[in-house]
DNA sequence: CGCACACTTGACGGGGTTCAAGTGTAGTGG
DNA sequence: CCACTACACTTGAACCCCGTCAAGTGTGCG
């Protein structure tokens, strides 16, 4: 079975197991490998293709299938008891949006589209007879437990990110998995457009809209990247992969801009 | 070696759609249910317990066998990129530790026992052949998956609450899982001894241990608790439970004592 | 134009981390 | 028993990141 991981530096378990993992690919989940698809499609059926801000389903409704991204995103947003809104996921391409509804029976969010998109529909009817025809399919190497093994490790791997990190931190781990998720899907990583609101990243990071946005500023005053509106361009993907692995609880307000005019933080716009 | 109770209830655990949840109560992974633990006990068998920091697997080893926690406590320590140590979980009595493993075939953090513990391993042989004779116990409904999706879901749940709260909530929302995993396991909810140190509470949850001693100090002013060391006696379980519902982000620091000596927080100590 | 909403930018205050020092408390060996 | 060490825990003071409030600037839509 192929790792995910860089599993080949694992030739020997007796080896010294110092195996770490960079928090700043943690920052969205990983869509299905292509094995996984082609297992996945031969059970799913197109549904016909949401428009934004039309929701897959409201908070408490009741589970009928698994879903999965073929193009466009999704949110979810799961209200709390004191009508606070949470951000709890975004939804790419080749993700499966669901799993978390299985053990409760009702979906603890609104799933609700970003953008038009299109979604394949998992019958349970069809799980099932998986169930009976390949019954290993749906054990510890089925895809399934690999996918929400994955998901759960992925949302732990979150916490941590979120707990320790600046804000400067998790905003530059969410661009880079955002630049990641577009590469896999064939994409330009350095190009892209955003289809959430700064709002919702800010949620979704914990982190109010103006931090998000002085951020991003900031981010250009490094030269890092350039955002006009919801496009962003990444002009340093190792500087702003450095800012993502750094640990330390200092922010970089204070950094010195490296490049030579260092007069034109202060002082007026170019044009 | 079976068990007499028939594994025969795989209805939705929650009957009503629930619209909103307390984040308090997502602090920790809840145990399997008395139905979920039958289908598990017959695949299981007991290993020799461990003792106090010892490991039941390092970070990077391979996946093998998922456990029980039988009695005791396990901390799950993760070591990252720039050498620093996350707690991203502890397990008590009846959960599943391993599931973690499953997509990348390797734990991804060290499981060390936090006192003397005793868990049962579920052998994967066991598993398959489970999943040939019973392939529905591995389906949509089977436990596997109920047990990973509300694991997934509780994660998800843990990043808001830690994301958008303040430190007193995060802390008494601990406690209060705490509280609640003892009461379920039929010890007593109101008393009972911490097995991690403040400096591992402070590191699950994200805080200085400087700030779980504070806020310890601060929650037996306000006569909330009684914390003598690692033992912990709940006095006030609805004041409790309030603070933890709280939303906002005004910290109890400010709060004024309602008992009705005002006095004794600047004085001496009674004895 | 007027309204709504997304986004930007500045000023200020507070919660919580960090630094620093002191106080238990357990473990070991004399 | 005490001395000694190591570590867990407490307590105090200062700083700073970031949330809040406030105001201003696009940008789209009727």
């Amino acid at each position: 079975m192929t790792s995910q991981y860089k599993a080949s530096r694992f030739s020997a378990p007796s080896k010294q197991p110092t195996q770490t993992y960079r928090l700043s690919s943690m920052c969205l989940p990983a869509p299905l490998s292509v094995g996984d698809l082609d297992t996945f499609s031969t059970i799913s059926r197109q549904v016909s293709p949401l428009r934004k801000r039309q929701t897959l389903f409201a908070q408490g409704e009741e589970f009928k299938s698994l879903y999965i991204v073929r193009c466009g995103s999704l949110k979810q947003v799961y209200r709390d008891i004191t009508n606070e809104e949470h951000i709890t996921q975004f939804y790419l391409p080749g993700e499966v949006v669901g799993l978390d509804a299985i053990s409760s029976g009702f979906h603890p969010g609104v799933t609700q589209a970003l953008e038009t998109t299109s979604v394949c529909e998992i019958l349970p009817e069809a799980l099932e007879e998986l169930a009976q025809k390949r019954p290993g399919e749906l054990g510890m190497n089925g895809c399934f437990l690999r996918v929400m093994s994955r998901a759960l490790h992925q949302e732990r791997m979150m916490v941590r990110l979120f707990l320790n990190r600046t804000s400067d931190v998790r905003l530059a781990s969410f661009l880079l998995a955002l630049s990641t998720r577009f590469r896999q899907q064939g994409y330009s990583p350095f190009s892209f457009r955003l289809s959430m609101s700064r709002s919702d990243i800010g949620n979704y990071l914990g982190l109010a809209v103006e931090t998000v946005s002085r951020l991003l500023g900031r981010f250009q005053d490094l030269e890092l990247l350039t955002a006009k509106g919801r496009e962003i361009r990444i002009d340093d993907l190792d500087g702003l992969t450095a800012l993502a692995d750094g640990r330390g609880r200092q922010s970089i307000w204070h950094a010195t801009v490296s490049s030579p005019s260092s007069s034109h933080l202060a002082s007026m716009p170019a044009h």
